[in-house]
DNA sequence: CGACGATACCTCGATATCGAGGTATAGCGG
DNA sequence: CCGCTATACCTCGATATCGAGGTATCGTCG
């Protein structure tokens, strides 16, 4: 998940590690803080693949400054991601909203709405949060509090997310992308 | 957050680890499976930690079966994780929905209601998705259909919890826990 | 009675992340 | 010019998780 909103944020434009944790910080920070020492070594994992590469530049700032650019395999690899997510970036809602934040670049309206009818798949399969000896638990039999809450919490999420879905897939499949911006509104 | 979840399903009535697993499985098991390799290592380190231990019942069915069973400290620990969460425990929903769970173990409404207001004053504090270099963008500024539906989902999730969250509070706080399956249908 | 699936448990290597520590420089206020 | 903060990068040990593998028993269907 690293790994996609660093290729994902290296693709709008180069920028140095320190820039990019302000961005990383910025898109999940406030939900799941990101330390130097997970960032950095995930920097170095994609240099090693040669998924991007950094250049020095030594006059600008304090310390020495890697610019880190992209390479073709590093856009290849990040289409690939948005392409075919695992289902993993599917079903957890972190990771889902990483692809979601990225999924523009994946330049192809019916690709992007094969990605959403993921979501919706998995949104629309009967989800059993709880259950006991009998089997799953519906809403009606929980009787501690706060697990209707979840429940209830979830349905909210659950509703909106899938209105949104259809909207834009069908924005997507019939128009072919354009006109995108007022369907969410 | 496994080790809340064994903790807090032990708590009901002591199970052996399959038993475990499906009902692990049944909580977060659809947004994120969990593999024996994850759960029996953090059986042993709770046994290592004397908060469960296992009575082995030789004649019940296939294998050995060792029934866990929480001890005096499991409970208490179980308690001061419910009372005094990390923060990630306050943040990340996936983690928030497994205090939510079993917080009813917590037998205090008092203390239930300063976790929930912990999550009140986390999903009250403004949040960024995202910024560019002039700063935080909020949701109309934000032109990529994409990421305005991260925003709109997230708005809709978070009005349905903070009513929620009110109305529990309210509850908690004036009934003293009284009548609480009315408030969150 | 033999194959098969479900039950039940376990190990181990690979990987990702965390958290705490460290090293610099630039720039600014006092 | 001293201290402070922000910028910028890095290492390293500890830990948690994953995934793929293994072992054994029980019940049942044919």
């Amino acid at each position: 998940m690293l790994k996609l909103a660093i290729l994902g944020f290296l693709r709008d434009r180069p920028m140095h590690g320190y820039e990019l944790r302000r961005h990383l910080a910025a898109l999940t920070g406030h939900i799941r803080p990101l330390s130097d020492g997970t960032l950095y070594p995930a920097i170095k994992r994609l240099e090693a693949d040669g998924l991007l590469v950094r250049e020095t530049e030594p006059g600008s700032t304090a310390a020495p400054r890697h610019t880190l650019h992209l390479t073709p395999e590093g856009r290849a690899a990040l289409l690939e991601r948005l392409r075919t997510p695992e289902q993993l970036d599917i079903s957890d809602e972190n990771r889902w909203f990483t692809v979601l934040a990225f999924l523009r670049h994946l330049d192809d309206p019916a690709a992007q709405a094969v990605v959403l009818r993921r979501r919706l798949a998995f949104l629309e399969e009967p989800a059993s949060f709880f259950h006991d000896e009998a089997g799953p638990l519906d809403a009606e039999r929980i009787t501690d509090p706060f697990r209707s809450g979840i429940l209830l919490i979830a349905r909210a999420t659950s509703r909106a997310e899938l209105a949104w879905l259809h909207d834009m897939i069908a924005a997507l499949e019939t128009q072919g992308g354009r006109d995108l911006t007022a369907t969410g509104a």
